[in-house]
DNA sequence: AACGCGGGGCC
DNA sequence: GGCCCAGCGTT
């Protein structure tokens, strides 16, 4: 089995720019860009960061804020704030560099069982293998395992048996070409079982049951949300806030928001406009509808409404706030939801 | 053990 | 609409 995997990866692989390394900086970044990421998508990302921070400690020195914005709409944003602590501890504890293997690596923030075996086994050549969803799934099919992949008895299973498949004398091959197989052969729907290199062993092939594995028993609920968002202007001024802990986006920056049912029209969006003291009730402000925009996220279905303030007297914002010039909002990390609107050809006469 | 966390592509 | 993606930290 090792060797006809082996044999298929070297031939079918994918020309990967984190492939062919040993070090362990970009394997890391690749790896926490690629959590819970495609290939396609992350790509751009890993090479935009590799451009701008070369060594861990050029990334560690570097302002969060400006993490955020190179990590703007990759979603996740709790990694790149991970990565910015772990970077200073490698900095300032390990004198720079990664630590040597996997007991070491899955102390740092950001990185879990997966990324530990991934980095202590492509850059330290570790026999210690990795499970990620590709390796659930290939498993799950290759060996007839019906535990549910999402329960802590499955993880314990599934990291059990990948590490007994493991070819202990090329662990990053056999690591590369296990997920390799699961992305382009071992795929969730319609796997292409007649060009995979060990289906003669496989299970689930010779049961047909490749589509009831892996079993994932998973409950999501998601909820409804409602965001009003005044964008405000004064002369060449606009309004942001940074968006707090607990919540989605966390350290991104948004205009000010009302969160309740999306207001229907000018009159009830001045009505709040006084209610929140935002401005005085006897003020004149002009107040324009922008755009409507539904935002689905893994958990919430967002529905937004953007509302042009244009005010000629400075609107009373707190210090929670910060006030930037309207063309200078390109600086700051912006939820996707945001940059859709900033975006928006047929809004940029009335937005700059 | 359960939950929260983005955005995108596919069907 | 549901599913899944080179998962992880918090509660």
């Amino acid at each position: 089995m090792h060797q006809k995997l082996h044999n298929w990866y070297n031939t079918n692989k994918r020309n990967l720019p984190w492939r062919n390394t040993n070090n362990p900086y970009t394997i890391w970044l690749s790896e926490i860009i690629l959590q819970q990421t495609r290939v396609e998508q992350g790509l751009p990302y890993f090479l935009n960061f590799v451009n701008n921070y070369e060594t861990v400690t050029q990334f560690a020195n570097a302002n969060i804020n400006d993490i955020l914005k190179l990590w703007q709409g990759l979603g996740y944003y709790s990694r790149a704030r991970n990565m910015h602590n772990t970077a200073q501890i490698i900095r300032d504890n390990y004198n720079g560099e990664f630590p040597l293997n996997y007991n070491e690596l899955i102390k740092l923030k950001g990185i879990g069982p997966y990324t530990a075996a991934a980095i202590a086994s492509f850059a330290f050549n570790e026999a210690k293998a990795v499970v990620d969803g590709n390796v659930y799934r290939v498993i799950a099919r290759f060996a007839g395992i019906y535990t549910d992949i999402n329960s802590t008895e499955g993880k314990k299973e599934f990291a059990l048996a990948a590490q007994e498949l493991l070819d202990t004398e090329n662990p990053a091959t056999h690591n590369q070409a296990m997920m390799e197989l699961g992305a382009m052969v071992c795929k969730p729907q319609t796997p292409d079982c007649l060009n995979c290199p060990i289906q003669e062993n496989c299970f689930a092939f010779s049961k047909q049951q490749q589509t009831n594995l892996p079993v994932k028993i998973k409950k999501i609920k998601t909820k409804e949300r409602y965001f009003n968002y005044l964008v405000f202007e004064f002369g060449n001024k606009t309004y942001l806030k940074q968006r707090g802990p607990k919540d989605i986006w966390q350290g991104l920056f948004e205009f000010p928001m009302l969160e309740k049912p999306l207001l229907k029209n000018p009159s009830e969006v001045f009505d709040e406009l006084v209610l929140n003291e935002f401005v005085e009730k006897n003020e004149l402000v002009e107040i324009q509808f922008l755009e409507n925009y539904k935002h689905i996220l893994t958990h919430q279905k967002l529905m937004a409404s953007f509302w042009k303030i244009s005010c000629k007297t400075k609107p009373n914002l707190s210090n929670d706030y910060i006030e930037i010039e309207i063309d200078e909002i390109k600086k700051y990390a912006v939820p996707r939801l945001l940059e859709k609107l900033i975006s928006n050809d047929k809004l940029q006469h009335q937005l700059f």
